[in-house]
DNA sequence: TCATAGCTACTTTTT
DNA sequence: GTAGCTATGA
């Protein structure tokens, strides 16, 4: 039978994937055969010939997804799937703006700024404009340049946009508008583009270039998008256009675990998508292969306290597997202490492997006390997340070399190694040369070309032009050596490798290993299947090189081969399943966290959150919560997660609960008791005392970001103020006492001046 | 020019 | 608790 592989699916996975005809949208529960039908799927337009694997465009969010579907489909429809256009949005449309960057005005080399590098840059503008960097934080004026992205907003429509230009103004932020006007600019000039760029970009020329948008819509007769519900207005707008011609457009995913809304995902496109496409054909993947009927049960009994989402309700042929353990531990070190045991002991009795563990939280400051516990019991575990290696330091110093050889108008890389290895090129001189760049409108690349004009010091002039003459003659090496030839004569030639061989601190030393690292990934890309390469004409020049790495992120890099328990937060273990989970933090304020506990939406994610964590579990889960647990080196007393109690009792089983009442409310009025003993117990700090002539300000002058004193709570900063003019509520970081909600009307505060010890 | 103490900020983050 | 950045002094 030609079309056997079909067999191997259920009957609505069997029909989704057969229908390859205009618009589809598959909504798949958690563990319900997604990835198969979506591999399925396109391997069935290749081997059943309705397509060339060339006119199949399919994108997904990670590069993993991408690798691993790719290798599926391969493996029924054979090497022709190759040619296949897979990959991540920000890989394709990369790609797309290298083969036509002329026409919106940039270089085909152009540099790719990542999260860092763009905060890199807007520090420059903010400094070189003189704006209050406390107001204007790099971290904040991203994320909302980002979102303005996200949502399609130019500077200039920014900039008219009387909402946004009000909000702005009354947070004391007038200029930021100004300031993404400026970071576009800068970014063009450096011949670079940010990760939310590679969308923009792609949406404008499409617009601006109907016949471009032209070839390409009949280039994709067939568009499929993996995690639907994780897209954005901009990524939605583009795939929207792309598949207007043939309308075969296919989009897979679940809204019940949509957790990326704070980066601009959009629910709604999921949820409009039947609005969109008014002939839609919809499959609903409900059967879940991966869990026990408990954890299935458990799943929905969450989900349905959310009012926004698609009817549907996940079911399972799975056996009933065991109750779900409720674990409440004194401390979150227990906690650590408690999981790793349990880990041991399950390994003892059931022959688990490390690997079959996760320990999944909310936030990554939580992995500590597990690393320390697993440690302890010497459990071999890794982390995932955190800073990946391409973000260290002593690598992006280094690449920013390569970036700088490949292009050299890139700013951001230009300063970085200006005076890396120190080369006596000071900040003065760096000035000079901007207010010049500026002055001219020209790139610092370029101002350097003219520093005689600029009133710099002859030495410095000289050594301005040694730098110059230096990145010129690894531009020329770029004509013949390949990536690695070029990367070792910079390590070599600048003295980096030799001046972090000389560092003998363990730091040091690291940092040289790492380095060494990367010079050996870079080999290994350069000789990597050179025959099939040359055959495919895969491109093994530097500017490849480094367009790989950027868009790489540390979730890709896999030594899952190693037989580890993972740590990570949930929205990294999205996608993934494990035999047994623990779910760790689960308390107020902390999971749900303290900024989703206002809004009904924020809640909603975080309880998808929730549900997305609980079916990781294929067999056994184990929720836990600690009774007190430090932050920002902070004790705080914490109450259990209400997303424990949606839970029918029948599925739990409590650990650690002293009492029946306990099990019940979670928390007993023994631990009431506790709590407030505990509090006299520990070294609270003393009750503030206010200088004497303490007289409070007008608190509707308070924002974000100012430095208070409160008359009984002492020294703080505000993080947050929302609500109306009559019920304003300042959500405020205290020295001692940690995060507390205040209703300014009636808060005795005083604004502070300057700096305060915090 | 470089090293270091001290100050500050910290939810999540597929790219 | 901790990492990263800034101001400071040698």
């Amino acid at each position: 039978m030609e079309f056997s592989y079909l067999d191997e699916l259920n009957e609505v996975q069997r029909e989704a994937v057969v229908q390859t005809e205009g618009p589809v949208m598959i909504v798949a529960g958690p563990g319900s055969g997604k990835t198969r039908v979506l591999t399925y799927r396109i391997a069935h337009l290749i081997k059943a010939g309705i397509a060339d694997p060339f006119n199949i465009l399919a994108l997904t969010f990670t590069n993993k997804a991408a690798a691993s579907m790719r290798e599926r489909i391969e493996k029924i429809a054979g090497i022709e799937a190759r040619s296949l256009w897979m990959g991540t949005f920000h890989a394709v449309f990369a790609r797309i703006l290298r083969y036509e960057a002329d026409k919106i005005g940039y270089p085909s080399n152009f540099t790719i700024y990542d999260t860092q590098d763009s905060r890199n840059v807007i520090k420059q503008i903010v400094e070189e404009q003189q704006l209050n960097d406390k107001l204007y934080k790099a971290n904040f004026v991203h994320n909302k340049i980002s979102s303005a992205k996200n949502s399609l907003i130019s500077p200039h429509e920014y900039l008219n946009d009387p909402i946004l230009m009000n909000e702005d103004a009354s947070n004391g932020r007038a200029k930021l508008g100004m300031v993404y006007e400026m970071y576009n600019r800068k970014c063009f000039m450096s011949g670079a583009m940010d990760f939310d760029d590679l969308l923009v970009k792609t949406y404008e020329l499409f617009d601006k270039h109907p016949e471009t948008l032209y070839k390409y819509q009949h280039k994709f007769k067939y568009v499929l998008i993996d995690e639907y519900q994780d897209t954005n207005y901009t990524q939605y707008m583009i795939v929207r256009r792309l598949a207007d011609a043939h309308q075969n457009i296919c989009v897979v995913g679940d809204d019940a675990q949509s957790i990326y809304s704070f980066r601009g995902a959009n629910i709604q496109n999921i949820l409009n998508f039947e609005k969109d496409y008014p002939d839609l054909k919809v499959f609903k993947l409900e059967q879940n292969y991966r869990s026990t009927k408990v954890i299935v049960n458990a799943a929905n009994e969450i989900i349905v306290n959310n009012k926004k989402q698609l009817p549907k309700t996940i079911w399972t042929e799975n056996n009933g597997g065991d109750k779900i353990k409720v674990v409440k531990t004194p401390s979150d070190n227990e906690e650590g202490r408690f999981v790793a045991d349990a880990i041991n002991e399950q390994k003892m009795r059931h022959h688990f492997h490390n690997s079959d563990f996760a320990i999944l939280y909310r936030t990554n400051a939580q992995s500590r006390a597990f690393e320390e516990s697993l440690r302890r019991l010497n459990i071999t575990y890794r982390v995932y997340g955190g800073i990946s290696f391409y973000q260290r330091k002593e690598i992006k110093d280094f690449i920013a070399y390569l970036k700088l050889i490949v292009n050299p108008k890139d700013e951001e890389a230009l300063r970085r190694i200006i005076n890396y290895p120190a080369r006596g090129i000071g900040q003065t001189s760096m000035e000079k040369l901007t207010v010049m760049a500026a002055e001219k409108n020209i790139p610092l690349w370029d101002a350097m070309e003219q520093v005689r004009f600029a009133d710099v010091n002859m030495r410095a002039q000289s050594l301005i032009g040694d730098f110059r003459t230096m990145i010129k003659s690894f531009r020329v090496l770029m004509e013949t050596q390949n990536a690695y030839d070029i990367s070792l004569h910079v390590a070599k030639s600048t003295g980096i490798l030799k001046e972090l061989h000389n560092d003998k601190t363990p730091e040091g030393v690291s940092r040289y290993e790492n380095l060494q690292e990367l010079l050996t990934g870079i080999k290994e890309f350069t000789d990597s299947d050179v025959v099939e390469a040359e055959k495919t004409n895969q491109d093994k020049s530097l500017a490849a090189y480094l367009q790989d790495i950027t868009l790489l992120t540390d979730a890709d890099d896999d030594k899952a081969d190693k037989d580890t328990v993972s740590l990570m937060t949930i929205h990294s273990a999205k996608g993934l399943e494990f035999p047994c989970v623990f779910v760790v933090g689960l308390e107020e304020e902390l999971f749900p966290n303290a900024m989703s506990l206002e809004s009904r939406d924020d809640l909603e994610e975080e309880r998808r959150l929730f549900y997305v964590a609980i079916t990781r579990a294929k067999d056994k889960l184990w929720l836990c919560y600690a009774a007190t647990r430090f932050r920002f080196g902070n004790l705080f007393y914490c109450q259990p997660s209400r997303f424990i109690e949606e839970i029918k009792e029948e599925n739990l089983h409590f650990i650690g609960h002293q009492s029946k009442k306990d099990k019940e409310n979670f928390i007993s009025n023994n631990t009431m008791e506790k709590r407030t003993n505990l509090i006299r117990h520990t070294s609270q700090p003393a009750a503030h005392r206010p200088a004497k002539d303490f007289t409070p300000d007008d608190t509707s002058n308070i924002l974000s970001g100012m430095e208070i004193e409160h008359e009984r709570f002492g020294f703080g900063k505000i993080l947050q103020v929302e609500g109306g003019p009559d019920n304003r509520i300042a959500l405020i970081f205290f020295k001692d006492l940690g995060q507390k909600k205040i209703m300014l009307k009636f808060a005795r505060i005083r604004i502070v001046q300057g700096t305060v010890e915090l």
